[in-house]
DNA sequence: GGCCTACATGAAACCGATTTCAAAAATAAA
DNA sequence: TTTATTTTTGAAATCGGTTTCATGTAGGCC
């Protein structure tokens, strides 16, 4: 079965195209008897535009790109999820990928994104949530947004990228001021690694805080590591080596609190009572861990609305602001607070 | 800055606008020195062809559409990532959309992908995995594939899709004949609704292993529940009720798994001493739960590769059987199976 | 050299929408 | 009724590629 075309309702309709084509743009004026009779064969032959001369013709796909990281990880998942049901309420629909950590994709892909001339693109970790710069990228992504609005959480410094972040400094308030309102002094922190940006600006602002309560700064409990289970893991197994043992740790995010957890019970010792974890990204996990896990919520409705919205208002030509922070919640639980009920 | 089309590319090379499309599609024969003053154009203008007008002309977007349940959920981020590496070895785009189990959502979302003239659809979840039959949406699916070929991992009576499904049967018989040569004979089943299709397989097998092994069966080792965390827990729980405890529970996904782990460490019973846990899916969690998880292995890579396959071979008429099975792999890990190390 | 075949090439049509522009029709004003 | 104004409308251009078709050119063979 051929697809019918708008030329095909227009000749049925005894009408030209470019009046069906005013009928479904909605927006010209066109006479109410003829409006009908065109919508009527719409619906009979259930006629869909064609997305691509559409685009083609106005220049506009209604398109938006979005790399992550790794959808695998829940936080790119939640973020991509909130960022679909954002770009659909606007018309608009997401292109997924992953760059999977390896700058030559980030780099094919932006070209990719650019032969499909998405109308823009939102790129979370990776190369822009990297200090280390890389002089190439920042050649590729300028010349990309010299016709393509890019948002970015995170930074590339020497272009002209939207900006939309979680506010780091916010965050790690609300996890130390939790802990220390608790009483706790030796707090330690199970980082990622210092070169991500987002993980160093947190590091920054723990130290900050640690001054501003006359707190000791440790250099033996800040441990640099993975992402991930193992690397919170280990994280927690060097901090078993400190003469003196920290009373909580926070976890890059709640993979790793979960390896911290399992390596602070291996040895013996209780959740909180031994030693608090805290984490940040409040995935599904948190509420599954046993003991329930104490993390920052970084409100990914909120944080997908918001980078739709200076997507498509820089596709658009709107007016953006260039940086916006978006503020997380903290959610306790009881690996921070001892509730009955935890072994 | 505008958008350098085949046609500036084609003015300055001194040639027709054909030639440099024979040049990309590299097809035709072209002069070999003309070839290369296009080709260094090209590669000077850092040149990159609109994929829209492409796709408008050949009629052909290049696009697979891929519609999961939700991305959050680590099967099918698994089943994604694996689409996409395939997609993208043959020069293909994957769409990604969440049909978050709406049936509502689903077929809207098939009329933006007819919209967008996608090559084809993957459909995973929701609708297509269901046994209760709408007719409303067999028949928008058989509007949609007369179009557009639909590929499935589950099965729609009444449409022309093409099913490429992870082998049900082979999947139950791996893990049953795992307990069975461990010596379990109580074997219960937390099971997942049986009106979804692969969950019903599985039951089915499940009762036919039992006959065949002349091992009783008892509806009560046949908790049915959600997919998550909360189904599994609440089902261990329903078993605990019994006046026979099972000596080993099969979870219907790792998130179940967990529930029916915490729900056994409650109760101070030990894995898999007391009581062995099994489940499906293989994700990332299996490998970190402690103790770790013995699980079905979907073979993510071989899965999305054979679906976009599938995908491509329809979309360009190639051959193509209409019913494929992946086959599945059995991870042993200690929560069947007790090592040294376990708590 | 003459004839045939194979390759190279560009003009033009096409894919399916939107949009501009000018003409036609309807309405309002005189 | 006539003129001025506003709406409607369709023809045609456009978006940026691919493809067909006819023509031009080169090489192969007698």
């Amino acid at each position: 079965m051929k697809n019918i075309t708008i030329y095909d309702i227009a000749r049925e309709a005894g009408v030209s195209a470019a009046t069906v084509s005013r009928v479904l743009t909605n927006n010209a004026n066109v006479r109410q008897e003829k409006k009908q009779k065109v919508q009527a064969l719409i619906e009979k032959y259930n006629f869909k535009p064609n997305a691509l001369a559409k685009g083609l013709s106005d220049t506009k796909s209604r398109v938006i790109g979005v790399m992550v990281a790794d959808v695998r990880n829940p936080f790119y998942a939640e973020v991509f999820v909130a960022c679909e049901l954002a770009a659909e309420k606007a018309g608009y629909t997401v292109l997924l990928c992953n760059s999977l950590g390896e700058t030559e994709r980030e780099k094919e892909q932006l070209e990719l994104f650019y032969e499909q001339r998405v109308s823009a693109v939102i790129q979370l970790g990776g190369r822009v949530d990297d200090l280390t710069s890389d002089a190439d990228y920042v050649e590729i992504v300028n010349q990309f947004t010299s016709n393509i609005p890019l948002v970015v959480s995170g930074k590339l410094d020497g272009t002209l990228c939207y900006q939309v972040q979680i506010d780091a400094v916010k965050s790690v308030d609300l996890l130390m001021e939790h802990l220390i309102d608790l009483g706790h002094r030796r707090i330690a922190l199970a980082s990622g690694r210092l070169n991500v940006l987002s993980t160093y600006e947190k590091y920054q602002r723990y130290q900050q805080i640690l001054r501003n309560y006359r707190i000791d700064f440790r250099e033996e409990y800040v441990v640099e590591g993975k992402y991930n289970y193992y690397g919170g893991y280990a994280a927690m197994e060097k901090l078993f080596a400190c003469k003196e043992l920290p009373t909580a740790v926070i976890a890059i995010n709640d993979y790793a609190a979960l390896g911290i957890m399992h390596s602070i019970q291996e040895h013996g010792l209780r959740i909180p009572q031994d030693i608090a974890v805290a984490s940040y990204d409040n995935t599904q996990l948190s509420e599954l861990l046993s003991p329930r896990l104490t993390s920052v919520d970084y409100q990914y409705d909120v944080f997908g609305q918001k980078l739709v919205e200076t997507a498509i208002a820089a596709a658009e030509e709107g007016e953006v602001s260039r940086i916006q922070l978006v503020t997380p919640k903290l959610k306790v639980r009881e690996s921070t607070v001892s509730e009955a009920g935890n072994l």
